[in-house]
DNA sequence: AAAATTACAAGTTACGAATTTTGTTATTTG
DNA sequence: CAAATAACAAAATTCGTAACTTGTAATTTT
């Protein structure tokens, strides 16, 4: 991780305060730079444009749900607690930055549909994670799918209504004790599934 | 079904043409009356509102492809055989439609995410179908799944990114072939998860 | 030399006036 | 009297312009 100088830190963390309260269509280089102390024109020394600085903000917090998840991949239990943790994890943090910072949901779900390279490289990861978590059980023996490559593409359209933004905003109204009950019921069912031999 | 007056069809059918050709934005009641031969205002006497002509359009959409799924609903073949035809008929409507009147889409998407009427009684009439076959198959012994509602709310939400709108839009670039392989896995999948009472 | 500013061109947004469209009602036509 | 039109108010859209924002380059500050 590379050290932010302490003015890109300011910018950043200003930034991310503005996209928060007043949201992207407010969201502007000018205003950011006078609450950070400096003109805008500094502001540039930093990140190359204004979109560029609204992406580091959304990979901020893209990052810090990233590492959340690599200490489940990564954590010593049976890969098929942790796939379920995984994907309870990813769905609870997509849905919980929609309740609680829908602006910021926003930029994320409008980097996601037009595929801005944060996005893409998160996405990677993510599905890097995944992929080596379902290896994990395939080499513990607790998975054993007929075809790995789309046992891991099953997992992810299965559980995608409830991990993509584009998804999960069609469902905000509807009680998150209906949805977290109707997700349980599809991740017990992945499990199975994989340890099955189904896919 | 009702008979229409021949005003009413004929501007039902310059409607189409017009959503169609020039989409949501340049659909205008002025210029449709127009192309049908009458002032804007007699076409008040046959749609209450603007919204509810463009509604009328889309729901022509819908209940034709309503007409397909209850076609192989009510066929004489085995559950499980309807219950995978039903759900690639669906994809493939909604997905045909993607690529080949992407006006159309658009005003289809967007009744879907306001929820308007026409949406949300296919969505219930669709479900009814969904519920009717797999009923079906559970008083054939062709599934039988540990609840019925669960099972259900399963095959919906694991079927949704191939479904849905919202979610199709995402994936209009990716190889057809390459979606229909993923969707008849995940088809595979829900069949032998109901015939085998994983749900 | 690094960090910031000033100054400026190019692009975008905001705003009010003019126009068009929506939707209603009273009137005409066949 | 059913179907359509004319005429009109209210709402939405377009258009042109002013103000602001974005992004760059030359200059100043520390």
């Amino acid at each position: 991780m590379p050290t932010r100088e302490p003015s890109e830190t300011r910018i950043l963390s200003v930034a991310s305060e503005h996209l928060r309260l007043h949201g992207l269509r407010r969201f502007t280089v000018v205003a950011v730079a006078e609450e950070a102390g400096m003109t805008h024109a500094n502001v540039y020394r930093y990140f190359p444009s204004r979109a560029a600085l609204v992406d580091a903000v959304v990979d901020l917090w893209l990052k810090a749900t990233e590492r959340r998840l690599a200490d489940i991949a990564d954590g010593p239990d049976p890969a098929d607690d942790k796939l379920e943790r995984l994907i309870l994890a990813l769905a609870r943090a997509n849905r919980d930055l929609l309740s609680e910072d829908p602006h910021l949901f926003a930029a994320l779900s409008q980097a996601v549909a037009k595929r801005h390279a944060i996005s893409r490289r998160n996405r990677a990861r993510v599905r890097a994670l995944f992929e080596r978590v379902i290896d994990e059980g395939i080499a513990s023996g607790a998975f054993e799918p007929r075809d790995r490559d789309k046992a891991i593409a099953y997992v992810i359209d299965a559980t995608h209504r409830f991990i993509h933004p584009a998804s999960l905003e069609l469902e905000a109204d509807v009680p998150q004790a209906s949805v977290d009950a109707r997700l349980s019921t599809l991740i017990r069912v992945a499990l199975r599934v994989l340890s099955t031999g189904i896919v």
